[in-house]
DNA sequence: CAATTCATGATAATCATTATCAATAAGGAA
DNA sequence: TTCCTTATTGATAATGATTATCATGAATTG
C-alpha cells in the first residue's frame, strides 16, 4: 500500500459522486503533485481487484469509479455524465430467471439507468419553454 | 437511402449476432469492396436515429448493433465479447419503482447480463478440471 | 443540362486507456 | 545498517475505437 495508492482510495472514498480517472487524477494532484496519470489507473484497475472499490463500465467512452464496492445500480445524465447512485434493490433473482433460457453460463448483470440530473433538467426544462414562446 | 446505407441494414438483419462496427465492415465489403469504415460508422448513426436498428453501448470500448431496433436486452460473453438477445422480457415498470426516490428526469434504462458463451463455457470447465487434475 | 446538395472514400485527429521502461522506493535477509 | 530483490512510480509512447475533415463523385432538382 503505497502513499499514492493510499491517497487515491481515500480521495475516492471521500467524494460521493464517482469521478472518472482524470478527475480523480485532478484532485489527487492537490496532494501529490508528482503523481501520474498511469499510476492512477494503475491503482483504480488494483484498488478494483482488491475489491475495496468499483470499475463502473456504463454506456459511453469513459469508465467511472466508486469508493463503495457494494452492489447497487447507478444512473447516469444523458447531457453532462454525471452518475449518482440509483436508490433501488438489486435483483437478486433476475439472473435465475434467465436461466435455463440461455445457452450461457450466467455470472451477473448491470442495470443502469438513463436520465437528466437535477441541473440538466432545469436547462431542458427552460429551452422547452422558450422554443414554445417563439414557436 | 444509398447503395451503401442499403447494404449496410440488409447485411445487420440478415445475421442475428450483434457485429461491431469492423465486424460489419468486413462484411459488407464483401459486397462492397470499396466501402469505407467511416461510411459504415456513418450510416449505423443514420439507422439508429432512424429507428431502423440499435446502437448497443454494452460494457466495454467497442460497441455492438442490432438489426431489431424493438427494446430488448443482451447477454455478454465476457471471455471473447459475443452478445446475444437476453430472452427475457423488458422490466417496464422499474424506471416507476425509482420515481420519487432520484432527483433526476427518468428516460430510460439498460440491462446487461453478462457470462460465458457456450465455447467459452466449455474452454473454462476444461481448463478448471485440467487444474484439479495436476493440483 | 447546369447547379446544388449530399454522401462517399480516404485519411487525419481525438481521446480514454494501456503498455513500456528507466529510475526510484520499499521491504527483507544477513 | 547495508545489500539485494522486487514492486511501483513518473514520463511517455502506443493502441484502438470512434469522429471529424475534406476533396471527389453521385444523385437530384429545377
Amino acid at each position: 500500500m503505497t502513499r499514492q495508492r493510499k491517497v487515491i482510495l481515500e480521495e475516492l472514498r471521500r467524494i460521493n459522486n464517482h469521478p472518472s480517472a482524470d478527475e480523480l487524477y485532478e484532485r489527487v494532484r492537490t496532494q501529490l503533485p508528482r503523481i501520474s496519470l498511469g499510476t492512477v489507473y494503475r491503482n483504480l484497475e488494483i484498488l478494483t481487484e482488491l475489491g475495496e472499490i468499483q470499475t463502473l463500465e456504463l454506456s459511453g467512452s469513459q469508465k467511472r469509479f466508486d469508493g463503495n464496492p457494494k452492489k447497487h445500480y447507478h444512473i447516469r445524465c444523458v447531457q453532462c455524465g454525471r452518475v449518482d447512485d440509483a436508490p433501488i434493490a438489486p435483483l437478486n433473482q433476475i439472473e435465475d430467471d434467465l436461466y435455463g433460457a440461455t445457452v450461457y453460463t450466467i455470472i451477473g448483470h448491470r442495470l443502469e439507468f438513463i436520465g437528466l440530473c437535477p441541473p440538466c433538467s432545469r436547462q431542458t426544462a427552460a429551452t422547452l419553454s422558450r422554443k414554445q414562446e417563439m414557436g
